[in-house]
DNA sequence: GATGTTAACTTAACATTGTTAAATCATGCT
DNA sequence: AGCATGATTTAACAATGTTAAGTTAACATC
């Protein structure tokens, strides 16, 4: 019963709802859940669909991770309306935070898993655009810290002070990710590493008299 | 042609043979590549041979998991020579960081995949005992820096410190372990980051006149 | 309006995986 | 010799990703 012609608006409209589909599985019962078979099974469609709208299941995750690339880069977004700059860096990193708790499988699949060499043209995310690549954002707020002179004076390349507070933050995410089941670590509550790590990078980084 | 009556330690030999087997394949061919057939092929023995040795797969990939982890710990305590705290500690988390770019596979079994609520009678590894956990070196490392009231004054929970300079140091070396081929990212060069995050340690966390 | 062409989709099938049940085979004991 | 038992293998199952071969219905053309 398959009627004629999609347009190309239709056919997209379908790619969507495939990757609805996947996501919802993956984020209720896990990644081993997303079989191909089980997203075809909750569209209607037969699982050998799924290939005419993607090339196989890795290009299908890589585009779920798409679009929660661009799901964090609009909630990160929220926190750029904060004024004081120092203020909306260290709301930035909470916000990110928060995003890898409340969605733990997006987190680890955005960014714990290993993907093969990046190819841009085979994503649908314009990085180093500043509204759907996050690290572009937290670079752009590096910056400003860096520029009103608000860093130590020992810091001189931004880029780098992004990557060392992006490394912090993913460091207690990730390993809350993967251990936070481990009880034969005294694990402290994970809002209070979150807010070690806060205050390490305020005391570490920021010049002397803040907070 | 199966030879009778296999001594306790002709056992354990076998099961230490399937394991470097798995673990070599996993190391040069990639996780992919660790099937339960390739495994034995490579022994010359069947492929069912191995449940007599271990429940599942996953209780294979645990068994190296665990005997990484005695390397790793192994690995550590020869920083344990050094004289001064401070070095000491530095040296530890260094240590440590080149274990995770030299073994960047181990790694990813190790501390970067979702492993089921852990389960210590099924584990060959002492929790809390100084020689196997490497978690509980750091501990002791940290613990000394605190005693000889190296930390600064803020700092007065040691536990919650070995948790945040893990974090710190985890997250650069499993950001690199991911996410080194996105060339979206302008990298800085790995040691670079590592030295950026010991610095932030040192600037962050130590009283004042240190280097 | 019949006929073919083609897009959209499904069914059948394949190779590979982890895993289990049944069979084989060789050794040691009586 | 014969049997019991432990070590190992072969056969088989169900599930997975993926491809090849159909099937069906809408459109275009005569």
């Amino acid at each position: 019963m398959p009627p004629k012609l999609k347009t190309e608006a239709e056919k997209q409209q379908i790619r969507t709802t495939i990757i609805d589909a996947a996501r919802d599985l993956f984020v209720n019962k896990g990644i081993e859940a997303v079989t191909m078979r089980s997203i075809a099974k909750r569209i209607g469609y037969s699982a050998t669909t799924i290939y005419l709208y993607f090339a196989d299941k890795e290009a299908l995750l890589r585009a779920i991770c798409d679009t929660d690339m661009l799901k964090l880069a609009a909630t990160l977004k929220e926190a750029m309306a904060i004024e004081d700059p120092v203020e909306r860096l260290l709301t930035f990193g909470h916000t990110y935070s928060l995003f890898s708790l409340a969605y733990p499988n997006h987190y680890r699949l955005m960014f714990m898993m290993p993907r093969p060499a990046h190819a841009p043209e085979s994503s649908s995310i314009m990085y180093n655009n500043f509204e759907q690549d996050a690290y572009c954002q937290l670079k752009a707020v590096v910056n400003e810290v860096y520029d009103a002179g608000l860093f130590k004076p020992e810091l001189n390349d931004p880029e780098l002070i992004a990557q060392t507070l992006w490394a912090g933050t993913h460091g207690v995410c990730a390993l809350h990710n993967t251990m936070a089941n481990d009880t034969w670590i005294n694990w402290r509550d994970i809002e209070t590493r979150l807010l070690a790590m806060r205050e390490l990078f305020i005391r570490g980084m920021l010049k002397e008299p803040h907070e």
